[in-house]
DNA sequence: CCAAATAGTTTGGAATCGCTACTATATTAT
DNA sequence: ATAATATAGTAGCGATTCCAAACTATTTGG
């Protein structure tokens, strides 16, 4: 017999709290600390407009000074490199070098990636479902901003070419051309498009 | 046209972790730390022997140490109050204060919680179940306990008395009866019993 | 050309963290 | 009984992280 009611919104929030102390407490591993494990992370996921010390400061809710400080330890452990931009000369894109790809196959997270591997795919979805409106609330309440792929965005612009071979990509915010690599990488200026709410459906695809 | 294989797992991790991040960034109020916010919900739901410094360590997946410089400055700021155990000397029971009760009606993580109450109850089983598996995982691998009430315990033994007026509750691991109103409350030394796999059927009350 | 906004750094002081060493009490084995 | 070991908790160290505020340098808007 089922209660109609449901789970307790209390008790989501323990979950989510609790998941997040663990990953937390997990973050000392690897001679790094859990926000320089964050930067890697996001700064190997996102986008060359999204690779900066501001939006990584707003991906990670926290100061920019705080950022700067965490993104000055992994430059001087060699696991980014400063370049400067030509265009603002007050920005920096900040790159991840190869040693940190290799050493970001330690990275502690890559246990909750295995975790969320064991459940079905519709858990997952159902998962996912439930984390993006949880997301998507707080976001909204807080005014913060939520972060995503171009292919869910509706800055991306396709067009296809006269001879029907490729299609040419744009992002209409940044009005600069995409190649088709960085479609699925993470950008600061993120607008969720209709596409998102099939969003589950079209990810990233898994071996079939 | 729906993918038969679902959400990538790496998605499932990276709102987790972008979910713990929100809620970490959003602990910096009331004039407490994260961490100082994170001991308060603990102790206040926490039952008589699980209201000590080493408890609250292993559920806050840190150290002694820090936990103990935690729990100081709670108790500097008379949110805590400590009373030493008469069956061992070690032992110190801490007890939120009514000031602690108060403040904790503005803990920022009530905001999660408000999230979650936006969901459908559907939406919030199958929410709990997937972060309950994905914490039951991460506990196995990781050797660590699990944290649970008493309701869903293989500890707890009932025994209707013979004026079959009331029930008298035990919990056969520490030799002691419980109060009604402790069997909700988090033991450290939860075990999860058959009843927990109908857990959210019998959650906590909702308002009918 | 000047005011305001933005990107980023620096500094100070506090909190948090892992770690190690330490005290004191309990438990267990011998 | 006594010695060895385990447990509860604290203290100190050095590093990271944190916010807040002050600061430089550049860009943008009027």
């Amino acid at each position: 017999m089922s209660n109609a009611s449901g789970v307790n919104p209390r008790t989501i929030a323990e979950l989510v709290v609790q998941l997040g102390r663990i990953i937390h407490g997990s973050g000392y591993s690897g001679g790094l600390a859990p926000a320089q494990w964050s930067a890697l992370r996001y700064l190997s996921r996102a986008n060359r407009f999204s690779r900066t010390v501001s939006a990584f400061a707003e991906f990670h809710s926290t100061t920019r000074g705080t950022a700067s400080q965490t993104v000055k330890g992994l430059v001087g452990l060699g696991y980014l490199s400063r370049n400067r931009s030509p265009r603002d000369g007050r920005s920096a894109r900040l790159d991840v070098t190869d040693d940190a790809r290799a050493l970001l196959a330690r990275d502690p997270s890559e246990d909750l990636v295995r975790a969320a591997g064991t459940l079905s795919a519709t858990a997952r979805n159902h998962l996912a479902t439930g984390l993006e409106r949880l997301l998507g609330y707080l976001a909204q309440r807080s005014g913060k901003r939520m972060f995503g792929v171009c292919t869910f965005c509706t800055h991306l612009e396709e067009e296809r070419c006269q001879r029907e071979e490729m299609t040419r990509f744009e992002c209409t915010f940044f009005g600069e051309l995409l190649e088709e690599a960085e479609l699925e990488q993470i950008c600061i200026n993120f607008q969720p498009s209709e596409k998102s709410a099939m969003r589950r459906a079209y990810d990233r695809k898994s071996p079939s």
